[in-house]
DNA sequence: ATGCATGAGTC
DNA sequence: ACTCATGCATA
């Protein structure tokens, strides 16, 4: 994945994302200006979402994938506390049991499973911690004291300054405030992409995995991570906001990680899985491209847009819907990915040629 | 590493 | 309905 860092936007990029600054109607080609002016960094900020579009809101149909799941048409079927398809997950448990409670929640009508509440995310005080492994394997990283001892060099000699400027607004995270030192602090995209890059040397050197920090961390903060997003934060492919508010957690482990002296400390982990999922539908790459070049014409489709193109695609208008919300996320990222994904090179030439030509009119 | 998906919080 | 943070499942 090309260090395609030093240029996070290019021109396409804010030329595809102006979305939060125009309307879509129909005629996106009207606000040149808008285009040209939408900042990346701007947009981040701002999260803006301008105008709430009404549109006729006639999507309540029911869900259309409850039936098709495994033949199990308990889709509401309640969790009995105690039981249920935890049986699924495995549960690499372990000495002095401290944490596991789940809040019994109630799941929504139409969910696929018997929602084991996932909030495993900013709990502000003592919130249940919901603790995971992905492959039902790891060794959490760190802290198996006396176990591992990697060939630890210090960072100090590396440049593990947090370039700190202002603070806006205070994000805490984890179970507990984190006021005892600097790191909260609002950094530059430089400063997170650098962070981002030691992160990810230092990590390997220590011979961690991210599954292992990820779980690391819920170890040590409460907060557990899957590997899926300590792999997005290593290759920047997270919000900013987002990228600021795991910085932190992720330097202190590095600390913690570097002195590996480990303090003994144990924990459980529990596989909390069970929670019935949609099978991911896997859209044909034609299909995508169609998707893709509809998406350059206009971001957010209206319902009714939404329908037709699911028809004429033959998929499912939720698919599509999704597919336009994953899309629009991913151009909000710090590294936006090959805006053509993986099309085919003749549809990449069209696409280009669209920009080109929405570039010659501009100028 | 990434694509499709979920859910909470917001307009 | 949308955004945003996040992750299971998969390529």
């Amino acid at each position: 994945m090309a260090t395609a860092a030093s240029n996070p936007y290019s021109i396409i990029s804010s030329m595809v994302q102006a979305d939060s600054s125009v309307m879509q109607q129909g005629n996106p080609f009207r606000n040149h200006q808008k285009l040209l002016q939408s900042d990346y960094l701007q947009g981040i900020q701002s999260s803006g979402h301008p105008i709430s579009h009404q549109w006729v809101s006639s999507l309540s149909e029911g869900n259309p994938w409850s039936a098709s799941l495994s033949g199990s048409p308990l889709e509401q079927q309640d969790v009995k506390p105690g039981r249920e398809d935890l049986q699924l997950g495995a549960i690499i448990h372990h000495r002095s049991s401290h944490v596991a409670h789940h809040s019994p929640h109630s799941n929504h009508p139409g969910a696929w499973g018997t929602s084991v509440s996932h909030n495993s995310s900013l709990n502000t005080g003592g919130q249940p911690i919901n603790i995971y492994t992905q492959g039902g394997f790891t060794v959490n990283g760190i802290l198996d004291h006396g176990g591992l001892t990697p060939p630890s060099n210090s960072l100090e000699d590396q440049g593990l300054h947090l370039g700190i400027r202002d603070n806006p607004d205070h994000v805490d995270i984890g179970g507990h405030h984190c006021h005892d030192h600097s790191d909260e602090e609002t950094p530059t995209s430089d400063e997170l992409e650098q962070f981002a890059k030691q992160f990810k040397q230092r990590r390997i050197k220590l011979g961690f995995t991210q599954a292992d920090v990820g779980l690391a961390l819920g170890t040590l903060y409460g907060n557990v991570f899957s590997q899926t997003t300590i792999c997005r934060f290593e290759a920047l492919q997270l919000s900013f906001k987002n990228m600021c508010k795991l910085r932190p957690l992720l330097n202190k482990w590095l600390e913690e990680a570097d002195s590996s002296t480990g303090s003994p400390s144990n924990f459980d982990k529990i596989t909390a899985q069970g929670r019935k999922r949609k099978k991911r539908t896997s859209i044909e790459v034609s299909v995508k491209g169609a998707l893709e070049s509809h998406f350059l014409k206009c971001p957010k489709p209206a319902a009714q847009e939404i329908s037709s193109l699911a028809n004429s695609l033959q998929l499912e208008k939720e698919v599509v819907r999704v597919w336009f919300c994953n899309r629009r996320q991913k151009e909000k990222r710090m590294t936006p990915g090959d805006v053509f994904g993986s099309c085919s090179p003749s549809h990449k030439d069209q696409v280009l040629h669209r920009y080109y030509m929405l570039l010659a009119d501009l100028v």
